[in-house]
DNA sequence: TGAATATACGGACTTTAGTCCGTATACGTC
DNA sequence: GACGTATACGGACTAAAGTCCGTATATTCA
């Protein structure tokens, strides 16, 4: 497992430092798996898609996928940047209750439903990226970023455990869990958001003194 | 995906009803396997020991194997069972507040220390219950009886959504994020007891009207 | 006890993830 | 533009999960 998110290795010159900026033919080649993988998940859908499915379309060979991606996980975590990116933009620089300036309540509970709502939308790259291997959900950069949001905020509101409880919230809210609620069980994601968000407020609330 | 827990199959005259009873070869067989398998799982740890290595090391043949246990998880689900029912038997009729007797909220506490302390005790092979298949957790049997507990303490307990509140305490007691907790953040048992302890006491507040 | 039949056995086979390493190519340097 | 080196390429290879089906055996019933 080698975890390359797409944000690594990528020609960043202003944060890489030292590091030897990629290759052209690497960035190309980049570029043609991403565009295969999206393409082959949008027809096929995501399970039915192999790795040697991905290497054939993208004209290129399996070794290429691996060290560019990782794992499968990786593959889906980079399809997923871009998306990821712009919840992450509104939760650091956007308009509250998600962005700063709202209570810490308030902009929890607008997390986790924001986020729920992302997982819902991408449900199955969501799933692929968290569990292609054991744990891998824990070693994503971005779950890194999600977690130290809920953490920050909690601490902010004055609860006890604030990390445990960030992580509780988080883990309610794997693919494989909003999976089961809205395919298994066919809860509307409306219904879901609501109760997200008052569990967050829930965990949100300082013990009384 | 078969998913055949250890307690179907098996001879139970009267809860089997018109299923035919078990061939003698067949239970002498299930018997080699489990026990193979839980001799190389602690001797090679688990993550070490294929499927092709349990059904070498019981003398028996891998269709036997996978015919018997459905797939990797269930193998594990069927060595887990014993344990398991221990802490069944003990919500169901043991001494308060694990048992029935105590009010919902203190029941509700005692159950997620206790089935925390359950994963704890033997993480590797819960998490092979819970995630050699992808979504292998939802559909454990097992599951099916601490969600149900949790629904209905919540539910005596008065809170809105009860069955989510439930999915969500047990969500963060996978033994992926145990795991994660334990290991790799190096949290102490105890601590970590309080915690999940203390959220679940906060999920079990009723609204404020 | 001796068919008849349902059930179980076992291991070859398929599929897929992930690794390895000899070969090829882009880039910096003269 | 040629050269040397670091980097990347690709596909054969390995390992492990899970399937399939022809064969064998337990059980039942006469």
């Amino acid at each position: 497992m080698h975890r390359v998110t797409a944000a690594d290795r990528r020609d960043l010159p202003l944060l890489t430092g030292g590091a030897p900026r990629e290759r052209a033919d690497a960035a190309r080649n980049r570029t043609k798996v991403l565009a295969a993988a999206d393409e082959l998940f949008r027809r096929n859908g995501v399970a039915a898609v192999s790795m040697d499915d991905v290497a054939a379309a993208a004209g290129v060979g399996k070794g290429t996928l691996y060290r560019r991606f990782g794992d499968k996980s990786g593959l889906a975590a980079a399809l997923l940047d871009e998306r990821e990116s712009e919840l992450q933009a509104a939760i650091l620089s956007g308009p509250p209750p998600l962005g700063p300036g709202a209570p810490p309540a308030d902009r929890l509970a607008a997390f986790v439903s924001a986020y729920l709502a992302y997982v819902d939308a991408h449900l199955d790259l969501v799933a692929l990226s968290q569990t292609a291997s054991p744990g891998a959900r824990l070693r994503t950069g971005s779950h890194g970023f999600w977690r130290q949001h809920c953490g920050l905020l909690l601490t902010a509101a004055g609860v006890p455990d604030p990390d445990l409880r960030a992580d509780t919230l988080l883990a309610a809210l794997t693919a494989e869990q909003v999976r089961h609620w809205r395919r298994d069980e066919r809860r509307p994601l409306p219904a879901l958001i609501d109760a997200i968000d008052a569990i967050a407020r829930r965990l949100a609330v300082p013990p009384s003194p």
